[in-house]
DNA sequence: GCTCCAACATGAGAGATCCTCATATTAAAG
DNA sequence: CTTTAATATGAGGATCTCTCATGTTGGAGC
């Protein structure tokens, strides 16, 4: 009757505040949950949550799965992790590739996370430049790749991690830090400052810049984000990020940040595995633990639409 | 992936030491827990029991999941019996009458343990001799009646508790007392003892004597089942009684068993409640709890076949 | 008060799941 | 080496649980 699914769904509900939020979190539509809640107050007898509040609150019934759900989901979980552990051995190697430096910000803390229920996987992250990483991954020099490029390859396997926004760092007293979005157009007269990475690797390009058919007035590049920042805040030139990036700059009041055209440009940023590793249960231990830390620590991303 | 109904399994068949009585106590056929086992088995990538040994061996898997179910499982049937009280309010009443004596046995403890778990429902327990226990009940003056003739009646529900066999209670010395069976005619020399209760509700009559045109030599009756037991062990006569109510007089040596014809007289046990009343949740909860404490102290019984 | 928007509800139908039935296989006991 | 009790397996059907498309509702802003 009662299912550890409805205490998982109490759980995301009381997490996200509404059913909506939740929905996404548990990667099922809005109106599965409202079946399922529905149908379980119905066999209940009872209400346990008021939706027309925001957020929800919890009926007594309610609350009292939702201790349940606190109280035992943590050890389903943690048997499970044992389990997996046990199954596929608990050793194995994640060598990891980021292509974009600011993946460093959440890669860390999931890191140190995975660390500690994976204490036998041998791991290593480095950055992908100056070769193609996609290759040593098929070639087993690499266990996946960080990228916001899918390549269609048979035989890698694009795990989607969130969906964010690229925006433009400006200088604080710039006359574009007050406009809502800025055109292609007026960037052929401006410094943009880039990765020193190839243009095509560059979302700014192949997805602002050139179907407009626009250049910028020069680019020059910086290594790292803080650099960049500081470049911008100088008004040396401007520079496309990622918006999580850009928030603890934004929050210091270094820069402002404009929208790229009316829409914005909102990309995906994926792990890259070899087919048939999706299954391997630290990779998914580990897909896990960096969703959940990228959505609690990283302001702005949005999570990956189902029919995507 | 994981779920409770995973559990539940894997506590079952410890208890019971195999799937097949496993799958009956979990009211579901040997085939699904079969297949349910191995689906988890495989999903995991881990053998959970050893099914070549009797009873079955916990793998260490099996035994990390086993533990987790024993510690969640109460839990979350605490939290279920709860709402069942926040439900339906925690109040009612539940006035049961026995037609068979020796239910009393199993009946009392079943009763204590209720109360336990819904002190606010009124309990009544009386014996229904001398008036029709079943207009009673469709009147209103009786919630449940504890009964092994089921009468076809859309009014009523039946809801079984387990199967018994009817034996023979004949005297230790008694030249009768090595034979694996008797057959109806040797009765027609004997003094019967029964319940003093019309001969239609005897099953004795009803289900042996009759069938075979037999009429025993003497009827007399006693009250209470360790009265008959003590006119049987003097040799004054003998008594069909079921096999469970014998089980510690038999223990004690006063008397020995008899099977009534090859086969034995078998008979089903239930409890009767109004039709619509079985969804009821605290009648729900006794049942239950009467049924567990019935195979967990009753020797001889066996669970009802699902298909019956 | 009216419109709009975001959140929740609902009905129908597809797909997955889980169970049962019938039967095969296996292991242990006689 | 049979016999029997337990477990495994394959097929098929009932049920469940999603998704899709659309309806309804409550609250913010004009």
């Amino acid at each position: 009757m009662l299912e550890l699914r409805h205490l998982r769904t109490l759980q995301a509900i009381d997490d996200a505040g509404s059913l909506v939020e939740a929905s996404e979190r548990l990667h099922v539509t809005q109106s599965a949950l409202s079946h399922q809640l529905k149908d379980l107050e119905h066999r209940l007898g009872l209400e346990l949550i008021v939706r027309r509040t925001r957020p929800v609150r919890f009926t007594t019934a309610g609350s009292r799965l939702l201790a349940l759900a606190r109280q035992i989901l943590p050890l389903v979980k943690k048997t499970e992790t044992e389990l997996k552990r046990l199954s596929a051995g608990d050793s194995g190697r994640l060598h990891i590739a980021i292509e974009c430096h600011s993946c460093f910000q959440w890669l860390m803390p999931a890191l140190d996370r995975f660390r500690e229920d994976w204490p036998e996987v041998e791991l290593d992250l480095s950055a992908a430049f100056g070769f193609e990483p996609l290759t040593a991954l098929t070639r087993g020099d690499l266990d996946m790749v960080v990228t916001s490029d899918p390549v269609d390859d048979p035989a890698v396997c694009y795990l989607p991690l969130f969906r964010y926004e690229l925006v433009l760092a400006v200088a604080r007293d710039s006359e574009w830090a007050a406009r809502r979005f800025i055109e292609p157009g007026a960037l052929a007269e401006q410094t943009l400052i880039t990765y020193p990475v190839e243009r095509e690797r560059l979302d700014v390009f192949t997805a602002f810049l050139d179907p407009a058919g626009v250049a910028p007035g020069s680019v020059r590049t910086a290594e790292l984000t803080p650099m960049m920042v500081q470049l911008v805040a100088a008004g040396r030139g401007v520079a496309a990020l990622p918006n999580w990036a850009l928030t603890e700059y934004l929050d210091l009041g270094l820069v402002k940040s404009v929208r790229l055209g009316e829409e914005g440009v909102w990309r995906t940023l994926y792990a890259a595995v070899r087919q048939g590793d999706q299954t391997v249960p630290f990779i998914q231990d580990f897909m896990e633990t960096a969703e959940a830390l990228c959505f609690k620590n990283l302001s702005g991303i949005r999570r990956v639409n189902l029919s995507a």
